[in-house]
DNA sequence: TTCCAAAGTGTCATAAAGTGGTAAAAAGTG
DNA sequence: CACTTTTTACCACTTTATGACACTTTGGAA
């Protein structure tokens, strides 16, 4: 048994990304990479953040994807939407090259968080961030019964 | 055991078609090709854009079209309309000639956006891809049970 | 609080990728 | 066969990415 919830992302980061796109990536985040003998992470858009993963979690995801039918209308949404932005960023000196379409999607200007999802994190520009962030609050005290219902 | 999902087309790309219809494939395409021992791309038309193809993932698309029915209308429109465009681009210092006919159905401007589906790559006039992009945003939250219906 | 080490950021030089133009070759047309 | 158009090769130029390294900030330990 080894899945335990250890070596997981967690944690918000405040950082900046440098003109041409780098952004740095915490040192306890690498750490789990290393542990995991990993170099990079595979980034992707979703709603309005990016989200990183390690290689082999994005591995599992994309599995399943490369199986689906070519003329299947819900899968062509999937992978254009979702599938299609993935890219993988090799760390560089403790940073990652952002893609400058990924930095546009997410409005990514110089100042960005990281928010840590346990097997993934989420990269938002910080004023985004904190909009978003306000809204979750805002709605938290409403989605109680949805968390019940998810066994929360 | 080989084949893991690896070396497929991921992320998106923003390029230039240049006035003679040239379009640079990005680098991390080429490898991929170069891996295959593979130095084309079959391109045809699919609804508002162009699907391209290496050789061989092409070769098994014809090979199960090669046995359709003479006579069955599905296959002859499934034939016209989708296989009969396609046509094998040679890449010359990186560098594909789109013919002039899919140019004019995907209405590739100067601006266009190659977009990674794992076992082939769309290319997508610019303005029309973020169209779809939007589009494709939209109806994300729409698509959840057709995609557990597929196995995500 | 001060100091130190580690983490994160910025800058510059170089390298790689992508783009554009011209001239030669090939293909298509009358 | 000559002429026109399209395609290709070559090469120069521009932009973007990378690597090296120095500087700044942060957080803990003394």
């Amino acid at each position: 048994m080894k899945n335990t919830t250890n070596d997981l992302f967690e944690g918000r980061s405040r950082h900046t990304l440098d003109e041409k796109g780098r952004l740095a990536i915490p040192a306890r985040f690498r750490e789990i990479l290393e542990k995991r003998g990993d170099s990079s992470l595979v980034v992707t858009n979703l709603n309005e953040c990016l989200v990183a993963f390690a290689r082999d979690d994005w591995q599992k995801i994309k599995d399943k994807a490369v199986h689906l039918p070519l003329f299947d209308s819900a899968s062509n949404i999937y992978i254009r939407y979702f599938i299609s932005g993935a890219i993988e960023c090799p760390l560089k000196q403790g940073r990652i090259l952002v893609p400058s379409d990924l930095r546009e999607l997410a409005g990514l200007k110089r100042e960005v968080v990281l928010v840590g999802h346990l097997t993934r994190f989420e990269i938002w520009d910080k004023a985004r961030w904190e909009e978003e962030f306000e809204r979750a609050k805002r709605t938290f005290p409403k989605i109680s019964q949805s968390l019940s219902d998810l066994g929360i």
